[in-house]
DNA sequence: ACCTGAACACCGTTCAAGT
DNA sequence: ACCTGAACACCGTTCAAGT
């Protein structure tokens, strides 16, 4: 039933929205009643940090398979950031959850923040073998992924909230965009 | 009293963050009844969007100070982006209001549209004068306005929502490293 | 024109009671 | 061990009624 509920959360949260899982809505769906959730979670937050950790998860394989498919080179760090932005677009209620301070108190679910950070890992571990290959600067790897890792965190963001309507933005190539100013610095032409 | 449900609004989001802004609190707060408000604003929502374009004045305004007092070059650059970040630390409620998905249909307040894209504007204006001023790249300065901001907004989300807190980043530390970063490129040292 | 008080339809959570 | 049903303390919103 544990693994029910938080696959019926992420079914209401595809379709309807964060917004719109209550415990009613997915006790009902379950055919159990709204109280059933607390034999199972400490309360709500806790089955939004299992929701939210399941995201963590896909996220970090999907830019593993971008990275590793790309030849781990400056075509992998990009198909990296498109992946990171594509996940954000098909599953945008899923990473709000997972990015929108949804889940109380993110640090007291530790199986959470070891996903949260096994995803932010794979970034700097590619960083370091950019830097091994002589294809990026040699600074300190955690500074330069907590650099990018904002920066399509802040595309994303901005993208799901609608942000980038009025004009509308083609959001794949804002972030080729990104990702080669990034690259090669937008200093001079 | 309008402006004082904004004002009373507005404190409450400082002191006790964006959760703790109810119509009961902030009518009681006023000496008011808790469906007082409706004569002033269409629902909560549009009590938020004031709040929400307050903000976007405000931020605006700290740009164009950091711009101007520091030579509208690359030191003005570095200035806006700090004064960006450093706007979303100070007023962390505040600014998850403006960006949060807070405020429902964004779209559908055309005076709080039209602040945000003053404080967007603020940096496209400023990016056309370096580019003038042959100190950045001649690329379309929307788009290049547009990665920008991600960029800062991405830095300001991660750190209002605690996610550079372990372990602890030097946010400033970061920006100054991001903007680097930006302007001269990471693809080679 | 502006405000009130009661009512309505929601929420998450607690708890005694059932099996 | 697991679930239920009623109850509690909250929400935003509506509406007839008051001044």
């Amino acid at each position: 039933l544990r693994q029910a509920l938080v696959q019926q959360a992420l079914r209401t949260i595809q379709r309807d929205g964060a917004a719109s899982v209550t415990l009613r809505s997915v006790g009902e769906a379950l055919g159990v009643s709204r109280t059933a959730l607390y034999r199972h979670f400490g309360d709500k937050s806790a089955l939004l940090a299992e929701v939210a950790r399941e995201g963590f998860r896909t996220l970090r394989l999907a830019l593993v398979e971008a990275w590793d498919s790309h030849g781990r080179g400056r075509a992998g760090f990009e198909a990296q950031g498109l992946a990171y932005i594509q996940f954000a677009l098909t599953h945008p209620s899923h990473y709000r959850v997972m990015f929108g301070g949804m889940v109380e108190a993110f640090e007291r679910y530790p199986e959470l923040s070891r996903e949260a950070t096994g995803a932010f890992q794979q970034l700097v571990d590619a960083l370091v073998a950019l830097q091994e290959a002589g294809l990026a600067r040699r600074d300190d790897p955690f500074q330069q992924a907590c650099f990018i890792w904002s920066l399509v965190h802040g595309i994303a963001m901005l993208a799901i909230d609608g942000r980038l309507r009025h004009p509308p933005v083609d959001i794949e190539a804002l972030t080729r965009y990104a990702i080669n100013r990034v690259w090669t610095g937008i200093d001079r032409e």
